[in-house]
DNA sequence: AAAATCAGCAACCGCAGTGAA
DNA sequence: TTTCACTGCGGTTGCTGATTT
């Protein structure tokens, strides 16, 4: 036994929404609201059309403030900055661009961002001398388009590993910060601000949980999507409470945080002996042939790549403070 | 000029999470 | 505690106009 479809389809319009029809709709929901159950609504407008469908079509076309068109190179630079921090979590990517929708933002990624990253950075390593790290390119297009395919289902830890791998492992030690007893390997917290691990992030993610955190503490998604940030390679932070709010930061429930997977304490373990050894400079090598090919808008302290020997692990977006994140 | 291909985007589908009963 | 209707999300599809052959 399947599940019950959530309408009759045979009695249900589908395809391209017309003038009559948008108007209806947004007429009633200005006047009555969506009564908290779409499922309903199309009854009470008046449209032969399934209440998911109606519900997307008011979220990602008619209601109001909905941008449309072109996109600013700010919020370019924000969508790549998530979307390697964090993936396609499009919804959480479009909280921090007021007026876009997910889909917007989704079909955007898709259709141009994405090549022109790729276009982008391939004209960067043109004019780059060829360093160590020896590639094909064929082959490189070829990583890519495996890593893009495939980010979703793989480990945590596969990609993109630069920008958040080691952000607990060194979190800042010389500032007021409390320290979980339970799990002091993996976060370190304030009363407002969490260290994620990436591993931590990506099961986070994966169950949804980021945005149950939101509602736990009422934070909107504005505490809750990653901030970048730049960590000195030195791994010591000295310029106090401002920096902090550039690593990825959230608000939430310290007992949420507590509940993610032993998985994590394990991964996070080997990742700090990695560390700690001298392997660490050729995996992240690895690894940061992927991310750079794909991050080019993203501005990276520059040990990051042109250094075997330092690993800086947090990155710096152009103007961080886009992501509404920085305290002003 | 016509056919084929490409690109953009609106809309759909199905799964997972949530909360009320 | 379980069930199930409903919502929200991310991936995918398919239509349409633009561009290329």
């Amino acid at each position: 036994m399947g599940r019950a479809p959530c309408c009759d389809k045979a009695n249900v319009k589908r395809g391209p929404w017309s003038p009559e029809e948008d108007a209806k709709l947004k007429a009633y929901i200005e006047q009555h609201g969506t009564g908290g159950n779409w499922i309903t609504l199309p009854q009470k407008v008046g449209l032969k059309r399934c209440g998911k469908s109606c519900r997307l079509r008011w979220l990602n076309y008619l209601r109001p403030n909905i941008k449309h068109g072109e996109f600013t190179e700010e919020e370019d630079n924000i969508i790549c900055s998530l979307y390697m921090s964090i993936g396609s979590r499009w919804s959480i990517i479009a909280a921090q661009l007021p007026g876009r929708t997910d889909n917007d933002i989704k079909n955007y990624w898709n259709t141009r961002l994405k090549k022109k990253l790729l276009l982008c950075n391939k004209q960067r390593k043109d004019h780059r001398p060829r360093t160590g790290y020896n590639h094909n390119k064929l082959e490189m297009m070829k990583e890519h388009e495996n890593l893009f395919a495939s980010h979703q289902a793989i480990n945590a830890y596969s990609w993109p590993p630069q920008p958040i791998l080691f952000s607990t492992l060194i979190a800042p030690q010389n500032h007021d910060l409390g320290e979980s007893s339970v799990n002091s390997h993996n976060f370190q917290y304030s009363s407002d601000q969490v260290y994620f691990s990436q591993d931590q992030l990506c099961q986070i993610n994966s169950t949804n949980q980021l945005a149950s955190m939101n509602s736990l503490n009422g934070n909107t998604c504005n505490s809750s999507v990653i901030s970048s940030g730049y960590y000195p390679s030195n791994g010591v932070i000295n310029n106090g409470p401002q920096e902090y709010t550039n690593y990825i930061s959230a608000g939430l429930d310290t007992d949420v945080l507590n509940s993610t997977s032993t998985h994590s304490q394990q991964v996070d373990k080997s990742v700090f002996e990695m560390v700690n050894s001298s392997t660490i400079s050729t995996t992240s090598q690895d690894q940061s042939t992927s991310w750079e090919e794909l991050s080019p808008l993203v501005n990276y302290p520059p040990s990051v790549f042109e250094s075997q020997q330092q690993i800086s692990p947090y990155y710096v977006f152009e103007e961080p403070r886009y992501m509404g994140l920085l305290k002003q």
